[in-house]
Order: C-alpha cells, then sequence, then structure tokens
DNA sequence: TAGATTGTTAATCGATTAACAATC
DNA sequence: TAGATTGTTAATCGATTAACAATC
C-alpha cells in the first residue's frame, strides 16, 4: 500500500491543469471525454496525456475514452485535493492583497488560515473577511490550525527571515512570490514564482524571433 | 553571425536567476566570483552553473572565477535586457494592481506602455502613474508603442478573448495569469502563471510526505 | 611549481513522443 | 465484425551531473 510508484513532477503540474479543464468540461455537462479531446483542451498532445494517466492507474474504456467524473476524482485523490490544507500568507502590499482575494482557494481545497504583516500599521487590517496579524502571532496560528503551507509575497530582502520564521514554526511547505533565493533545510519544499524572470524569458525567445526576422530578410 | 547555437529552456530561466543574484552581489562590491559561490547563491550546484554559462561563451578564468559586471554583461545581452521592452497590461483587478505597481520592471528593461481593462468604471483611474483605458484603445497603443508583450490578468472566462484582440494588435508575446488555457498561433509566445496549479503541487508532495511519515512509523 | 577553478566531455537520468497491440 | 481509443512499449530527445584535462 501507499506505494512509491514516482510520479514525475512535470506530470504532477499537468494533473492540475487536466483537473481544471474537467471541471469546466463537467459544469458544461460533458460526461464523457477522449484522450486525444482532453489533451486539446489542456493544450498537450494525446500521448502525453495518457502517459500522464497511466501513472495514476488505468480507468479509461478502450474505444470509448474516460468519464469525466471518475477522472476528476482519480486526480484530486492522487493531489490531494481532497484533503483540506490550511495555507498561511505573509506580506499584504499590493500582491498580498490579490493572493488573499483569491477565489480558487477554497474551491480546490485549501483555506487560508491567518494573513500577517511585519508592518504595524496594517496589523488589524481586515482583508476578504480576514483580519491582518502581527509576525507574533504566526508560530500560535500555524500550530494551532495546523498549517502546512506558507506563502510569501513580501519584499525580497525580508523573505529569508520570513521563511525562517515559516519554517521554524513547522510549515512544511512554501510558494515564493519574493523575488530572492530562499536557503532552507531539504525536507522543506520551495517553489518561487517571479514576475521577472518569467517576462525575461519572453524577452528572450522576442529577441530570437527578432534576429530570426532579420535572418531572413 | 547570429548564430542558432539553441540555449535550452532551463538555461534562460536560470540565466535570469543568476543575473539577480549578480545585480545584488555587485551592489554588495563583489569584483569577483567563483562558479561554486555564484551556485550556491542562486541554489543551484556548480556543475549545471558552468554548463549554463558555457552556452554563452566562455568568459571566466581558470584558477580565479569570473569578473561579475563581465558576467552581468554577457547574460543582459544574451537575455536581451539590453533592449527595452514595451508590455500592455490587461485586466487591473487586485493582481493587475498589483503587477502594475511591481518595482522591478523598470530596472529589467521592461516598460508598461498601457493598463487595459473591460469594465467602464475602471477606465481612467490611475494606477502608478498611468491612467487605465478602454479595450478600444488596445490595437493604437500597441501599434504606436511597438509593443510586443502582453500581460493577461483577467478572469479566466475573458481571457481567451483578450488574448485574441492582443494577437490581432500585434504582440507576439503574452504572459497569463488568468487560470485558462490560451489557444494561440504558434508563432506567439504563451507563458502561464498558475496559483491554484503551484499550490497543488506543494500540496501533493505534502500528502507524499504525510504518507512517508506514516510509513516510517 | 602548487593550488585553484574553469570549460567540456561522457555518462546518467528523466521526460516526450510515435506507434501499436490490446480491447471495448 | 469494424471502428475507435486506451494503455504501454521502445525510441528519441533533452537536461543533469560527475569527473577531469586545460590553464590561470
Amino acid at each position: 500500500m501507499s506505494e512509491g510508484r514516482a510520479i514525475p513532477e512535470a506530470t504532477v503540474a499537468r494533473l492540475a491543469v487536466y483537473l481544471r479543464v474537467l471541471g469546466s468540461l463537467s459544469d458544461g455537462g460533458l460526461s464523457t471525454i477522449s484522450s486525444e479531446a482532453l489533451a486539446n483542451a489542456a493544450g498537450v498532445n494525446s500521448a502525453k496525456l495518457r502517459k500522464d494517466l497511466s501513472y495514476l492507474g488505468s480507468f479509461g474504456t478502450r474505444g470509448v475514452g474516460y468519464v469525466v467524473q471518475v477522472l476528476r476524482e482519480q486526480i484530486s485523490t492522487c493531489l490531494g485535493v481532497t484533503e483540506h490544507r490550511s495555507v498561511v500568507l505573509v506580506g499584504v502590499g499590493n500582491l498580498g492583497h490579490a493572493l488573499a482575494g483569491y477565489a480558487g482557494f477554497g474551491s480546490r481545497g485549501f483555506r487560508i488560515a491567518g494573513l500577517f504583516d511585519a508592518d504595524p500599521r496594517r496589523i488589524g487590517e481586515g482583508i476578504s473577511g480576514l483580519t491582518v496579524q502581527g509576525m507574533d502571532e504566526l508560530a500560535a496560528v500555524v500550530a494551532q490550525e495546523a498549517v502546512s503551507i506558507g506563502v510569501i509575497a513580501t519584499p525580497a530582502d525580508a523573505a529569508q527571515e520570513v521563511c525562517d520564521r515559516l519554517v521554524a514554526a513547522g510549515v512544511t511547505s512554501i510558494l515564493n512570490f519574493a523575488p530572492a533565493v530562499l536557503s532552507v533545510s531539504d525536507n522543506v519544499d520551495v517553489r518561487k514564482v517571479d514576475l521577472a524572470v518569467e517576462l525575461q524569458i519572453l524577452s528572450f525567445h522576442e529577441q530570437r524571433k527578432a534576429a530570426g526576422l532579420k535572418a531572413v530578410l
């Protein structure tokens, strides 16, 4: 039981996309779908989709396709969406506000257990039904609400300290929106979302396109 | 000239990180650095770092390391940071506000050429020194300001239409923050940043950790 | 020369893809 | 049975890593 048949990282990311696409499809009343159709909707090719699903088991029907509901349940279970998780969000600047107001949390099994900020002027502020707390409260909330995920939306220079405090409080996964490289012990997972890096990757490709154009002319 | 010696996608993403790390290092007055030290600061191993840099050429000194300034210039040139690029941002909700206020744009060679929203009540609103415009103005601004990159920060159901209008206006790269899969012609680059997907990946790993813990006990 | 560190090779690892036998 | 589509295999491709010769 609880087999360690490792699912590739890239597959996990795509499963989350499939899950969302399946959500809108079943809202649209569709009850069954082929790998080809789902792959198109998700923007991948069908071989990759079938390979991805094969890591979860085999619950399609040859000649027919997949039952949308079954697929949703299998993927949800695999990703752990069924177990609700509490997250804390540190830093309630512009980005923190946007994240706190993000509607997708609840429907995907996440619950914001607390908002925190180091700036005393922000403490007590109400955002999306929650009240901003000071960093002193962080450890207690993480412990009481069994929080396992921390989201960092502070400026870069505060990120490492916030990270350390989150880890000390017991958080084991961190989603980092601050433009800083965090160092953590390797039992803690960190994922980073970096606007500047995304833009620079696009910029790089723009440049290549321009160079290609020149080469052609 | 303008050689097509392809730089791997993964390398491009890391180069952007190295560039930022080098920025803070040279602010700190450091003038020379070894691959080992830079790799540590960037959170990768030194072999990977050297391999990444080798795609740009070889401008380190054996036995010594790299001159920080030289490295910054080489990476900047490669990524196209030296040529300034104009971007437009569509959707000025919470997230749009956060993005519009993001300080890192200018220092990285990007300039916001316009903010747009479909909601007539938002038109005329001032954000970070810019005025929100209606979608009718989009095409003209893209053309006049030679905008090549569009950022989508709308709700999911508006994303595809906004995308189509951006592409029609002449944008060739899109950064999509809306939780929707965009379909575009393949001369247009799309990168997607998805909060829900990031959280679900973390959630998946949390689950694995919990299962591993149980297995050990 | 001795010590340090780069740049590159070759081995390994992981992910993608096409193709097709299995089977509804 | 004939047509459709899955699940899986094997080939390919790309990225990571360790190791070390080159060289400062």
